[in-house]
DNA sequence: CGCTTCTTTCAGAATTTTGTGAACACTCAG
DNA sequence: CTGAGTGTTCACAAAATTCTGAAAGAAGCG
């Protein structure tokens, strides 16, 4: 038997199997805060062979209209998680996901912390410092900084870990 | 001067100070994804000196009805950041932010990691471990895997450090 | 028990978000 | 220039979310 319950070991892809993939994954990212269209269409090129599409064949596998492929595209293109290129000799663009997306959206979450501690420390100024809730805010900013410190030392350590897999292959 | 450029260094709280604190802080979480009401009466139990407050309190300084507090409340007790305690001797609930509450919020992002990588594995599985979608997902499967570990890690050496601060009071 | 005080639930109004269709704009090929 | 092929914008419809008031539900107190 080569159902899907033992993985793909055929030659061409099971589309029907990459839909449930992309639907799951997609409500994951969507739970998580990213706009729905976004975040399938992430997940359809995070599913291409390629690792990129073009608007229609976007439009065409998700099923929806050229305006929201270009909404979820702006958004995307905007954070920095997939690029445009233009196919020499044609009209179509091709949206690629940037390689290490995921290793560079941790990085951005980074900007998120250092916002936090800013306000946090406004925060404890402006309630006091030496007051109950300006003591739990600033031991809070602590905490925030604590973590920008040590996510971008394991980003280091991950890049350090890619490169070493890279030389082997 | 004394001005709220410098701080407060009197005794009794600015509290036009607190209720921007709170909704700029709120806006932030927001934008993270947590539900308005909740992050409102997050950012209030943040800044409130006893580190918690009665339904009515929140109602009053949010200017936001009963209903809505039980709802904040409900989501915020289901996530496990805030707790419920009865005041002896009346009928009155408070809801206190558990100590650390960052810190435990930020290990449940770890059940997050714990998801999308199993899913992302599913997903190569799926599409054939060989194929260059499957290969992607795979390498984005082991950054998800990597980093549980080092989150794991850097929340340890947060509590020694934080254990360590403590013992110096 | 019943009253009083708080909390929760629920239906609905208001707002916001989301996705579409259609018009518009851009770009290259001839 | 013109026209075909693409991408984007905008107004609107549909749907989801959010918050409220009102009513119902607990839980202590006399």
């Amino acid at each position: 038997m080569s159902s899907r319950q033992d993985g793909n070991r055929d030659e061409k892809r099971d589309e029907a199997a990459v839909a449930r993939f992309v639907e799951r994954f997609a409500a994951e990212l969507t739970a998580a805060g990213m706009q729905r269209m976004a975040a399938r269409v992430f997940s359809a090129l995070l599913a291409s062979d390629a690792g990129s599409m073009t608007a229609a064949e976007l439009a065409e596998t998700l099923s929806i209209s050229p305006a929201a492929v270009s909404g979820a595209v702006r958004y995307l293109t905007q954070t920095g998680m997939i690029g445009r290129e233009r196919e020499p000799g044609t009209r179509r663009d091709r949206y690629r996901l940037y390689d290490d997306v995921m290793a560079t959206a941790l990085t951005r979450r980074d900007q998120l912390l250092v916002r936090w501690e800013k306000q946090l420390r406004e925060g404890a100024d402006a309630l006091g410092p030496h007051t109950p809730a300006g003591t739990r805010m600033t031991e809070t900013a602590d905490l925030f900084a604590f973590m920008q410190q040590e996510l971008e030392e394991t980003l280091l350590r991950w890049q350090e870990r890619r490169a070493g897999a890279r030389a082997d292959d």
